[in-house]
DNA sequence: GCCAACGTTGGC
DNA sequence: GCCAACGTTGGC
């Protein structure tokens, strides 16, 4: 009679083990990565553009862009809650799949002036850095560390949250420093 | 093109 | 206030 199924059960180990290195790393990081000050308070946030309508690239070029047209509750509750400064992962939906960029809120929210009813709002965005490497929805639904995020879990939200300690990580495995 | 997830609308 | 029907988004 065995002992242990589930230590003696290859699949299981194999599986377990390939995770480990990953979820020690988080882990551990909490303690070896210093936190720039500056960045300590700041929220972060996650935004998806289709690239054909609003690429990242676009952003680059124009050099600041207003966030209009949103029209759910939920993401117009979150850009409501974005602080001048908050960093924003820029996600490309449909033909790309991909996290490309980081941005920075570089105004507040105010009224969409393109509503012509409701109460909607908009923030202005500024381009910060591409990603060394784009991050694709694939390899984030691959990934045991990302399965919190609401890209995910929702993947309506065009706005939403993203914990400091998963945007620090994304920067981490894209070879990405700001 | 299909379908799942989610939000909105409107009848009751 | 509930729920069915419908529309939109976005992945596959």
């Amino acid at each position: 009679m065995r002992k242990n199924i589930l230590w003696n059960n290859p699949t299981f180990c194999k599986v377990e083990l390939s995770l480990f290195p990953r979820l020690l790393y988080v882990y551990l990081r909490q303690f070896l990565v210093p936190l720039n000050q500056n960045l300590k308070l700041m929220n972060c946030w996650l935004i998806k553009s289709e690239p054909e309508a609003f690429s990242y690239q676009d952003l680059e070029k124009d050099g600041v862009t207003m966030w209009d047209g949103v029209r759910n509750y939920a993401a117009r509750n979150n850009l409501r809650a974005m602080k001048t400064g908050d960093l924003a992962l820029f996600y490309h939906s449909l033909s790309d799949k991909a996290i490309v960029g980081v941005c920075k809120v570089s105004k507040e929210h105010y009224p969409d002036p393109t509503a012509t009813s409701g109460d909607w709002s908009v923030v202005d965005f500024v381009p910060v850095k591409t990603l060394t490497r784009p991050l694709s929805l694939a390899a984030i639904k691959a990934d045991p560390v990302l399965q919190e995020l609401p890209l995910i879990r929702n993947s309506r939200l065009s706005v939403m949250p993203v914990t400091r300690e998963d945007f620090d990580y994304i920067l981490e495995i894209t070879d990405t420093s700001l």
